[in-house]
DNA sequence: GTCGATTACGTATTACGTAACAATT
DNA sequence: AATTGTTACGTAATACGTAATCGAC
């Protein structure tokens, strides 16, 4: 039977040209590389090398053979990688949202409910491209802005949220009750970046904004409190990081301001995760906030 | 690195369903076998079995191993199987024809020619499967009864063979200068098997003769002498064996019982094989018999 | 003289079978 | 009691590196 470890020596030998640089690659000296394509001559019953007197080159069965090699060891790459994500895909829950909140919610609620269970959460603003991957098993659970109407998945709804821009009291839009995405654009606005479908909202509807755009969540929530910049809030992120009592917080009365989530998985999965729903009613948002 | 030997053991216990009886099928000890799984688990990182006490049994990842394990080692017999098939290719020359008549010539003239060479030959009636077959580099050398003409091909008339019935003297049409196959139809003829396109000639043109077919040259040339029946001949076959002074030969008239061989072949094959047309001139039949 | 490949040889690793054991049916 | 899988252990096969050899550049 042939032996793997010998084609990928001959696949070296092919790219070095020599058995002594080959053999400088793989950590082995040259007489057990010599032995080694004997051995694979043998296997095969076929010549690979034209033998000179201190020189080896591949012949054309040689050359055939490379090519072959580089399938065979392909293949087997391929069923070790193949094999180990599987066990990886049963060990792991991975979420994707259309936006970050309901990953917040999801990854404590899961942390909590499946210890032993590795989680990754991911953003994808698409809600097509989430149900595609749902199907495709690229993830265990989505959430999208809209409910999916499909007879091999569960869709219902998580929660509400709702935008709100946060703006210091001396600031001339503060008075207002409420305010329109009409009556914000051209403002600067600090953004946190990773907010997903929110993302398109802000382009859409304040095309003359200059957002800001901040990648840690961490600074972003610093900056919010050094600067007197406005910055967009929510319902959730109010009952997570607290109310802050410099700022005043104005909702946004657009319709696109206000979000349903829908959580979406495969049916087979329905005992697994039907608690969800039930976990999501009173949710404390604040758990949701890593210490790091 | 993968053992491609753990893996063709995987397929047998996942075929036998127990260690034990995947032992007896390898040839090796139980014990063996379970160093074997473990080591394969090892280099997958992956769990392939759920072992209770005295149960071993694959789980998901084992069963899905399987099915790569069977790509992996088809893959490698491939390569076995491919490498070994293009050697060979280069050591044999490959003859096909539509009749036996050039084969006989052909094998002659390369073992003469390239006695290090190992010579096939085969018989296939059509002349566009010759062609394609050629083309595929299945054959190395075909022969049509028509020309062709193909770009890459070389294609020239080796022969002619033209067909005459052998039969006994007392034989009613035995006086007949010359005969066609309409004054044939409904005698019994014996005949050789494996004589290509010559067989579609006589069921179409002698539909209602009975037609005693004999697969053994050998036999067939025994027959020949010791029973009375007609049988075909050609200007061929009368050099090659030689006449028989008890029987008479009538040349059969008829357009299709004249034939002209055409030898095609790569352009790239021209050096090597240019000398078969000299080769062919005033070639001695005799030569082409084999002693057995 | 240096470099590249092969052969010879002693050693270290590895893979195997037997035997013993544990647990299930 | 018979069957199945694992562990322990001694042995046999093997694969390796070093050293020596032979040619070629």
């Amino acid at each position: 039977m042939l032996d793997l470890y010998h084609l990928h020596q001959l696949i070296i030998i092919a790219e070095a040209g020599t058995l002594s640089k080959a053999a400088e690659i793989l950590l082995i000296s040259q007489p057990a590389l010599t032995r080694s394509m004997k051995k694979l001559e043998d296997e095969l019953h076929v010549q690979l090398f034209d033998r000179k007197k201190n020189r080896i080159i591949l012949n054309d069965n040689g050359e055939l053979a490379v090519k072959y090699a580089k399938k065979v060891l392909n293949e087997a790459d391929n069923m070790i990688n193949n094999v180990q994500l599987y066990d990886k895909s049963k060990k792991t829950i991975s979420i994707a949202s259309c936006a970050p909140a309901p990953n917040w919610a999801l990854q404590y609620i899961f942390k909590n409910k499946f210890p032993e269970m590795s989680i990754t959460e991911d953003i994808v603003e698409n809600n097509s491209q989430l149900i595609t991957a749902l199907k495709n098993n690229l993830y265990t659970v989505v959430v999208t802005n809209e409910p999916i109407d499909d007879n091999d998945i569960i869709s219902y709804q998580l929660f509400k949220e709702n935008l709100y821009i946060s703006l210091p009291p001396a600031h001339p839009l503060s008075t207002l009750s409420e305010i329109t995405f009409d009556e914000l654009d051209g403002e600067s606005i600090l953004l946190l970046s990773k907010i997903g479908f929110w993302n398109k909202i802000c382009l859409q509807n304040i095309p003359d904004s200059h957002l800001l755009t901040q990648n840690d969540e961490s600074v972003f929530n610093e900056l919010k409190h050094l600067s007197t910049l406005p910055n967009f809030i929510t319902n959730i992120t109010i009952q997570r990081n607290g109310e802050n009592d410099n700022r005043v917080h104005i909702p946004i009365s657009d319709q696109s301001a206000h979000v349903e989530y829908y959580i979406a998985y495969h049916k087979k999965n329905k005992k697994s995760f039907g608690f969800i729903s039930k976990d999501m009613k009173n949710f404390d948002w604040k758990k949701t906030i890593h210490n790091s």
